[in-house]
RNA sequence: GGUGGUAUAGCCAAGUGGUAAGGCACAGGUCUGCAAAACCUCGAUCACCGGUUCGAAUCCGGUUACCACCUCCA
């Protein structure tokens, strides 16, 4: 059975889906006023290697998350570019799928947008004023915090010690308006000129928290399994959101809370953030790296743990991925003079690697043991390919275990990439015509002039087998 | 100040009582005409101090360092 380390509990629990064989899962997304930043691109990879390992064991995921698309930043920044807020949430929409594309992330089964449930916040938030969770204060609606029993049940302190800590920047020029400072705004009067929507408190716009309650709830009901984010969301937005939640359906909220670590970036480990200013956008790292690679980095992390990006950490993932493709390619290659038939003992030797690669995985999705479980195999299944003589069932097998195993960390494996073109194949022939006559020097000349254009040659037992190169 | 996290070989990292997985890099080797690919070999007593125990990286106490959260942030 699957364990989950609960933020609620802080603790690793048994993970018992609500309805046997489903996940429903809520993960917070970005807001859209920019390009996604690599600690976004964390959250987005770790939640969906999750996922894909809940697939891998059988489980129907229906994961949801959403995009923020109209708050403070939004506005400023849509102002600042001349366009509208919508404007500016779609074009952002769009590139944070143009930019996730490459890291191989499963697209959602719904991605709500805030902007697309103002009807249903304005009732959720009447709600809680009717349930006097909430009040109406010169066209903003706050909620009373304190009113909520276990409030701060999610980070596991006092609300009085959240103040104190607070106590220096606890006012955020609204505190005139709350009966508490505590208190946090469930909807925004409109200042002039902002975009806004009608309610019965005035023209505004949901505040941050209440979208997600209301999207979470919308699209997986009351009570639904996972809620994760990053860890900087525990407080305020996930307290929030409880509390928002069960004071309006009088039910369990998210029944296992996930919170994702940071990527942290320069000498100090610094968390990488957009106040901070120190974040590279994944859209400029596209550009930079192989995304293949950033996603194997980041997905061969456990989620829990924090992400230093370095030069030399995404380095090593480049290498790691380079020789598990390698592994990949030298099936395809020998699977064409593979004999027919089955090698009992090395399928076993394989089974093996996958029990423990769930093992790993089951215990609150330990991808660095899963991952070592995988090279293990690559390791027995490279050793089983020197051999002079391969049977091609196992080939098939081993080879179709490995690329399954490698696709919960979201990596995938082009086909036909070794249909030989004309041209490479006259100077191979060539070449080996060269080698044949002992002409060295020829036969080193076309393999320079092939690697030249990109392409690898290698000398096998069974022949010459080529390969692009991997320039990224 | 409160709360939480982290500290294991050059780097990444697993490991919650029995004499330190795995990967990268480095070096040597096998194979090769030379390469490439692959494989083999090679490294640490686990931040520090003290305690419990036959025995601790693993438990307890203390110390230090770094990071994060304490109403912008994945």
């Amino acid at each position: 059975m699957i364990q989950v380390f609960n933020t609620l509990t802080r603790t690793k629990e048994p993970f018992k889906p609500l309805k046997p064989g489903h996940v429903s899962m809520y993960v917070c997304g970005p807001t859209v006023y920019n390009y996604i930043h690599i600690g976004n691109a964390r959250s987005v990879v770790a939640f969906d290697t999750i996922r894909r390992y809940f697939e891998y064991k059988g489980y129907e995921v229906n994961y949801v998350s959403n995009f923020t698309d109209v708050d403070d930043k939004m506005i400023k920044e849509a102002a600042a570019e001349g366009i509208t807020v919508p404007e500016l949430g779609d074009k952002f929409i769009e590139a944070y799928f143009e930019d996730t594309k490459p890291l191989n992330v499963e697209r959602a089964t719904t991605n709500p947008r805030a902007t697309e449930m103002i009807p249903e916040i304005i009732d959720f938030v009447a709600d809680l004023i009717a349930k006097g969770f909430a009040y109406e204060a010169a066209g903003d609606v706050y909620y009373r915090a304190r009113k909520f029993p276990n409030y701060t049940q999610l980070v596991h302190e006092s609300l009085d010690d959240l103040e104190n800590g607070a106590s220096e920047r606890v006012d955020d020029g609204d505190n005139a308006k709350k009966e508490d400072p505590i208190d946090f705004a469930l909807w925004k009067g409109a200042k002039p000129g902002e975009i806004s929507w009608q309610s019965p408190w005035g023209a505004g716009r949901p505040g941050w928290h209440i979208e997600c309650s209301v999207m979470s709830t919308h699209y997986l009901g009351d009570t639904f399994d996972i809620h994760g984010g990053g860890q900087d969301l525990v407080f305020p937005h996930h307290t929030n959101e409880i509390a928002q939640s069960e004071a309006h359906t009088g039910k369990q909220f998210a029944r296992y809370w996930m919170h994702n670590g940071f990527v942290t970036v320069g000498d100090e480990n610094e968390k990488m953030s957009k106040s901070l200013g120190n974040f590279i956008t994944l859209h400029e790292m596209n550009q930079q790296e192989d995304p293949q690679a950033v996603r194997f980095f980041m997905a061969t992390t456990q989620y829990r743990r924090p992400i230093a990006y370095t030069h030399g950490n995404l380095e090593d993932a480049k290498n790691n991925l380079a020789r598990l493709r390698s592994t990949y390619a030298n099936f395809d290659y020998r699977l064409k003079d593979a004999a027919a038939g089955h090698n009992e003992a090395i399928e076993a030797a394989a089974k093996q690697q996958q029990v423990a690669f769930e093992a790993a995985m089951d215990d609150d999705f330990n991808v660095q043991n899963g991952i070592a479980a995988v090279y293990e195999l690559a390791k027995l299944s490279n050793v089983y390919l020197n051999e002079d003589v391969v049977a091609k069932d196992t080939l098939v097998e081993l080879q179709r275990l490995f690329a399954t195993l490698l696709s919960v960390f979201g990596i995938t494996f082009d086909e036909g990439d070794q249909m030989a073109d004309g041209e490479i194949q006259a100077l191979i022939d060539e070449r080996l015509a060269a080698r044949q006559a002992k002409d060295f020097a020829r036969s080193d000349e076309i393999r320079d002039e092939l690697q030249a254009r990109g392409i690898i040659l290698e000398d096998t037992p069974q022949g010459t087998r080529w390969r692009k190169e991997r320039n990224d």
